[in-house]
DNA sequence: GTCTATACTTCGATAGAC
DNA sequence: GTCTATCGAAGTATAGAC
């Protein structure tokens, strides 16, 4: 591994720890084992290594990002449950993503500081989650699969779950490793059930 | 008001803007219109002055929390509406103090850096809220209101949308008043109105 | 209790030899 | 592309006069 990516990887794992701001030029070149001033051969600053740890990750989650057809040709072959289990599992493939995961802790530590980071929750973790799930929802009202909706209150109704989830568990409980946690597999059991009672014709 | 409770009230300001580490004892002092050091003659510290605001929240925290008998009182003399719109309100006030929000601010800034505050999160914000409501749940199961669910699940599915709704607003958007936003007050609404037909007998 | 003056530390970044 | 050496800026905190 070359050292401009040896220094992205220290970076991404100091900054995940303790944030931006806590993390020294000094600490991170440490970590990789040369001398502050070599750094400078491969950033131009301090702030030009977060932009790139950011401009990955948008990539990243750009790429996973299903067109719009193929997300209406998935759910018109799926039934509600199969389609739940579905979103399931790339939930759960996405966590299980060490570095994304990493990344996605430093955003959180920084996006009250930096608005590229806020940008990123308002993007991913809202407003496409919300759109997606609409269609969804839209999608199987007019399959007659479920009762008449408004399909953004029965987006909000299935999603806010899971943001309670991720601000519980990853934000305010820290667990290492949430996408294995079998109490977090049982709620979200528990919840899609739930759901499903109360939208199912 | 005295010197001390000016370096409060500047600290509030300035931290819930920028955060505790972004923000220097020079410009607390600048704002109060003293030097730095004649805050040392209040403060031991930088430090002390967020653990004197953390107290201060503390204190006003457990002053609003109602003793359970309370709650047990008021939950057998209202219907399961009125006790929404009292929930709601109660919400609603709290926004509403100013001093409180900023507060709250802070502590959503610092809380990846500060284990303090983030017990804050933890425990007014999940763990309370959770098992206070559960026992309403349960209340109201007991008298036969509500159809019959595991009360945790039903406090979940209940609550989660407010923390959907606190995330969202809150934490990402940064609503300046989220209290007096109708569209959140719509949606409020609208989901009290999707559980209690989803849970009414 | 407030001021002036300053000590001490740590930070990001640069110059220039090799 | 790495090193040694160093700079200037900004941070918290203290000493001592008034």
């Amino acid at each position: 591994m070359n050292t401009k990516d040896r220094i992205l990887e220290a970076a991404i794992d100091l900054f995940s720890e303790r944030g931006f701001n806590d993390v020294s030029v000094r600490e991170i070149t440490r970590a990789v084992g040369i001398k502050e001033s070599s750094l400078y051969n491969h950033f131009t600053s301090k702030q030009q290594i977060l932009d790139e740890i950011f401009e990955y990750l948008r990539v990243q989650l750009d790429k996973t990002t299903l067109p719009e057809e193929e997300v209406i040709k998935m759910i018109e072959n799926m039934t509600p449950g199969e389609f739940s289990v579905f979103g399931a599992n790339v939930f759960k493939e996405y966590m299980g993503n060490l570095t994304l995961m990493k990344i996605w802790r430093i955003l959180s530590i920084e996006r009250f500081r930096n608005e590229k980071a806020n940008e990123f929750f308002k993007k991913y973790l809202i407003d496409n989650a919300i759109e997606y799930q609409s269609k969804v929802f839209k999608i199987m009202m007019d399959k007659g699969l479920i009762k008449e909706f408004d399909p953004k209150l029965l987006a909000r109704e299935f999603y806010a779950h899971t943001i309670y989830l991720y601000f519980r568990f990853f934000e305010v409980e820290r667990d290492t490793n949430p996408a294995d946690n079998p109490e977090i597999q049982r709620m979200v059991m528990e919840h899609m059930d739930f759901i499903m009672k109360a939208i199912n014709k």
